[in-house]
DNA sequence: ATCCTCCCCTAC
DNA sequence: TAAGGTAGGGGAGGAT
């Protein structure tokens, strides 16, 4: 999941269904051939020629047989995606790349389909690709229905299970590295300084060279993929994003989910230290950011052994074929797989503390936030930014050599000379973090799989992580680079950037110009030196360093340095040394750009020079075009020092994720949720988008992916909508506690989605110290909740302006949901989520716990969802609210939406179940309200129901599309029917109203919002207190309104 | 043109 | 056994 911190910009939620799909298959790593196929890498290639305009223009004389047609190739075809491509283009046709759900395609083109795919497909027209080689061929457009492609029968789902859950038993060990690190040196000093408000940020950085199997690393995918036999599997891992409770639902459904990915966008609000401009300080105060968060879980396949729940339909049985579930619960009778699996309610914080990838990540967002800040610190102090215009510049890069491998074999001295990588097991699966020159001259390279190594290097000795070694020599690194009181940019915990540019400045004036550039270099030669031998010294390992008058060839120069060297480019030998370099060593060049630039003759990078501008960009984009004709050339317009403030935070794990229940899919999600806030928190930023990411193991994917509890091949969904914020930041305290503002809305909906699911489910505890609780077993959403915190209360507001930008679709999207909720179908409902629940850290908190409820709560609901029913695709949308509060209802909804039908109906069947058997009965619901009951856990709330109903629309009048809007608003009384609305909620409506009709001038906007709430409220007959509130809030707003409107001097509206 | 969303891609 | 995280640049293509 990831939050993107947004600026301002509206939010706007959107869809979702992408999938893709990645392959891993094999252990090959890098395999060279990635596995040659895959979807993803045929296209990648198409995308190279990717000018369709050029590619039509160039076929002048073909007869245009295509015209009107806009095709998507799925899967591998004879004749290539490529050719196809081209064929098609070339004869006036449309091609798209991907099929993203809104734009229209007329054909899809496939060899052949699974079952999955076939009901992905369903609406579309399937040919096969000799349609298009006939057609051409003919010199006509033969009808595509002869050339049909018969899918298998899709149907019939399986579903899978109930929601047995298991209890784990949890050991909790927490021997985690990080809680040794306690003191760490980074902690410390970030918390010394700027006292909270630091931001941190945390950045990952992983290199994957490898890519798993060669593939891209992004293997979370979620797909849901029937089996044979009608069962359905959803294997890979989910992200889940808005509606986070119903995303894990689904995910946790999915017994064959392998990854799950939360991320949310930050909204700006996030104090930030001085560094930029805007709100000085150092406080906390809000700042705007966004920022992402994200967490992915992996998925687990598990057949079920029994019927899920109760009722439902037969679950399955099958037998040949084991579920998922079934899979993952056979493989989880081991206790050491269990150990390390979703199965450990410890496994979150056990995986993040052995995860390099993580720490990596980790350790490169702190030192980005500590530099910023000094940087922002010296800035204030001294301002001098004297620049000399002729100066060159000489920027230093510093890097330890084999990092990780170095700083471990500090306890194993006797390898140094040998073999020797660092890596958690040997298994075949266990990947390389790094290794030492002695195995690089077999071949061994890091970020490769154990597997590959041992065929290059039998020998190879492995060598455990240690962590809190690597900090210290970093932070030995850094300080004597930051010694050198130049501008640092860190690149990751043991590589950073340096101009010393300062520092080679001539002692004075020197006549000789060609002397004194000489001596420049000299100077930079012995401060690199000496830099070299102080980091030796203070840490036992060796760095190298490149010199170069910009970025990119202080990089280059430091290939050549490596191991244990120093090297300078200087002007003349630019050229030559660039040149001779491959394409793919140039940074930001890797697989993909470099077969682009292979498909067009590029080899080295002196071959980048015989083609012009024009030809680069066309290939690669303007941006990456541009650059790469620069990089050719020796030139790097990039300037070291800015740093960006982040603009995303998120958590995912898509390793170890191996369901056997929709409990433990629930629970997993709810503590990636609960991880994500506790970032988001500690960053004091608040989200405005949220994205959730679902890996799900591919149709064709083997039960048993080649990684031990590796995700495999998956495919995957993502789902993002926009938050919106919040509310103020007092408001409403829930019970517990609350976050700071700025999360709130994130927070808010992932809780929401906790909650929902959680329950009360073992508190077991979550992970750091700060976070949570998950207390919400209740589920009770409570949406901003605010603020407790600091004061200061980010300011968050809610803008109903936000609402306005949603959207079309959202909006009718939210809006449906509420209608349907209201008339009674649905079931909805929901509950109550969660609350809020954090706490900061420092502070109070404490996680709540339950309870609470006060009163707040809201409750989240569920969502109908519109869309589900059949299939398709979807297209959810998302919704917003602009209230707020209701945010993450819908948020829900369109988390569902964006999951592959398949999952969607598993999860509302289930949730079906479940509410027939807590409550009774879902069908009970009905009319309107339902509270959700406190106590209980909501449950989702799934609705059924679509359609929305006909409630009084305005928007069939066409007054306002705002049927956000009107969504906001119903969110908003749903949630307060009871307690009647909070005063800065109604305020909030006012200033609101009082803009539109003074600023927008939109009277029948303003009117229609009132007349909405009114017919809410006059509707509502199930609670008198809170009706009276509304009763009077009405009239209050009405007041206000009509203030502005005599101030427009249109005298009185008719309300 | 310009903006926006949804990815892809890259790096460590 | 193994711990496949994460943030930011940027391209494609649709909306405006
Ligand atoms: N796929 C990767 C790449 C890197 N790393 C970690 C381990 C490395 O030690 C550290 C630094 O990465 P470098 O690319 O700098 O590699 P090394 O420092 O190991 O080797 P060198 O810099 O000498 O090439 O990051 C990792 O865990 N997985
Ligand atoms: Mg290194």
């Amino acid at each position: 999941m990831r939050t993107l911190l947004d600026k301002n910009s509206k939010a706007v939620l959107k869809r979702i269904e992408a999938h893709t799909f990645q392959d891993e298959d094999g252990d090959e790593y890098e395999g060279s051939t990635f596995g040659g196929f895959g979807d993803y890498f045929r296209r990648k290639k198409i995308k190279l020629q990717n000018l369709d305009a050029e590619l039509r223009s160039s076929a002048g004389d073909k007869p245009p047989i295509f015209r009107g047609i806009v095709a998507h190739v799925n899967g591998y075809t004879q004749p290539s995606l490529n050719d196809l491509h081209r064929l098609i283009v070339t004869h006036g046709g449309g091609f798209m790349q991907y099929l993203d759900g809104k734009t229209t395609v007329t054909h899809i083109i496939a060899a052949n389909l699974t079952p999955k795919k076939a009901v992905e497909f369903r609406r579309y027209r399937l040919v096969k690709p000799a349609w298009i080689v006939d057609s051409v061929n003919a010199g006509k457009l033969l009808p595509w229905d002869e050339y049909r492609v018969i899918s298998e029968a899709p149907g019939q789902r399986l579903l899978g299970f109930s929601q047995g859950k298991m209890v784990s038993q949890v050991n909790v060990d927490r021997s985690g590295y990080r809680d040794q690190m306690e003191t760490s040196w980074y902690s410390t000093k970030v918390k010394g300084i700027a006292d909270d408000i630091d931001e941190k940020a945390t950045s990952g950085t992983a290199d994957q060279e490898g890519n798993f199997d060669g593939q891209p690393i992004e293997a979370i995918t979620e797909a849901v993929s029937e089996d044979a036999d009608g069962s359905v599997q959803l294997s890979g891992s989910f992200e889940v994003t808005s509606s986070l409770e119903e995303a894990l639902k689904q995910a946790a459904r999915a017994s064959q989910h392998r990854g799950v990915n939360l991320m949310l966008d930050i909204e700006d609000q996030v104090s930030r230290p001085a560094a930029s401009p805007s709100l000085g300080g150092n406080e906390c105060g809000p700042m705007p950011l966004d920022g992402t968060t994200s967490s992915k879980a992996g998925a687990l396949q598990i057949p079920q052994k029994h019927p899920p729940d109760m009722g439902s339909p037969s679950p399955s049985k099958k037998a040949k074929q084991m579920t998922a579930e079934e899979h993952n619960a056979k493989l989880l009778l081991d206790p050491h797989i269990r150990k390390s699996s979703t199965a450990n309610p410890n496994f979150l914080q056990q995986f993040y503390s052995e995860s390099r990838l993580h720490h990596l990540s980790t350790w490169k967002a702190e030192l980005k936030s500590r530099l910023q800040q000094m940087a922002a610190e010296a800035a204030a102090s001294q301002k001098p930014a004297k620049r000399k215009s002729g100066q060159r510049s000489y920027i230093l890069h510093v890097d330890f050599d084999c990092f990780f491998c170095a700083v471990s074999l500090k306890n194993s001295p006797d390898y140094i000379d040998k073999p020797a990588v660092v890596a958690h097991g040997s298994g075949t699966g266990s990947e390389i973090a790094s290794c030492n020159y002695p195995a690089r001259a077999f071949g061994v390279k890091n970020g490769m799989w154990m597997k590959q190594a041992l065929t290059l290097c039998p020998t190879i000795k492995v060598l455990p992580y240690d962590f809190p070694a690597y900090e210290e020599a970093s932070k030995s690194f850094y300080e004597a680079i930051l010694g050198l009181g130049c501008i640092v940019q860190s690149v990751s915990v043991d590589e950073a950037l340096v101009d010393i540019t300062a520092l080679c400045l001539p002692d004075r004036e020197s006549d000789d110009n060609d002397q004194g550039i000489t001596t420049e270099q000299e100077k930079a030669n012995g401060i690199a030196l000496g830099l070299r031998r102080h980091i030796k010294q203070t840490t036992g390992c060796e760095v190298s360093i490149g010199i170069g008058a910009n970025i990119l060839l202080a990089k280059v120069a430091l290939r050549k340095a490596k191991p244990a060297g120093q090297h300078q480019i200087t002007p003349e030998n630019v050229l030559d040394i660039v040149g001779e370099l491959s394409v793919q060593s140039l940074p930001g060049v890797a697989y993909s750009i470099g077969s682009k630039l292979e498909e067009i003759g590029v080899k080295l990078v002196k071959d980048i020079r015989l083609l012009t501008k024009e030809r680069l960009t066309t290939v690669l984009g303007p941006k990456t075009g541009e650059k790469i004709w620069d990089y050719s050339r020796g030139i790097d317009k990039s300037e070291l020092g800015e740093q960006a403030v982040r603009k995303s935070v998120s958590a995912e794990v898509s390793w170890g994720i191996r369901f056997i229940s929709q409990a433990e899919a629930e629970d997993f999600v709810q503590n990636l949720c609960v991880e994500l806030q506790r970032r988001l928190m500690e960053q004091k930023v608040k989200g405005k988008q949220l994205t959730i990411k679902i890996m799900k193991k591919a149709a064709d994917a083997p039960l048993n992916p080649p990684k031990h509890l590796g995700h495999g091949k998956c495919d995957t969904y993502t789902k993002s909508t926009a938050l919106l914020l919040a509310t103020n930041s007092t408001q409403f305290v829930l019970p517990t506690q609350i976050d700071p503002a700025v999360l709130a809305e994130l927070p808010h909906d992932i809780r929401s989605k906790l909650m929902a699911q959680s329950r009360s489910r073992s508190a077991s505890r979550t992970s750091s110290p700060g976070i949570l609780s998950r207390s919400a077993s209740p589920t009770s959403i409570s949406r901003r909740g605010l603020t407790l915190q600091q004061n200061e209360p980010l300011p968050l507001q809610f803008d109903p302006e936000v609402f306005e930008a949603l959207p079309e679709d959202m909006k009718a999207e939210v809006l449906a949901s509420y209608s349907a909720q209201g008339s009674g179908r649905q079931q909805a409902i929901l509950p109550q989520s969660p609350r809020k629940n954090k706490t900061r850290p420092p502070k109070k908190l404490t996680p709540t716990k339950k309870r609470g409820r006060p009163v707040g709560s809201k409750n989240k609901k569920e969502d109908p969802f519109p869309t589900l029913t059949q299939s398709n695709f979807v297209l959810g949308k998302s919704a917003d609210t602009s209230v707020d509060s209701e945010g993450p209802e819908l948020l829900d909804l369109d988390f569902l939406a964006a999951l592959p039908e398949e999952m969607r109906l598993e999860i509302l069947a289930e949730n079906r179940q479940k509410r027939l058997a807590k409550r009774g009965g879902l069908a009970a619901s009905n009319l309107k309200k339902r509270r959700p009951p406190e106590p209980a856990e909501p449950g989702q709330i799934k609705l059924i129901l679509p359609r929305r109903d006909p409630r009084p629309t305005f928007t069939t009048r066409g007054l306002w599309k705002g049927d956000e809007l009107r969504g906001t608003v119903q969110m908003w009384h749903t949630e307060f029917r009871d307690d009647g609305p909070l005063s800065e909620d109604v305020q909030a409506l006012e200033r609101y109203l009082r803009r539109v009709v003074t600023d927008e001038r939109n009277l029948s906007k303003a009117r229609g919002v009132i007349k909405w709430l009114t017919w809410l409220v006059d509707e509502d007959e199930s609670t008198d207190n809170g009706q009276k509130v509304w009763l009077t809030a009405l009239e209050t707003i009405k007041g206000s309104v009509q203030v502005a409107v005599q101030e427009r001097g249109l005298g009185i509206l008719d309300l």
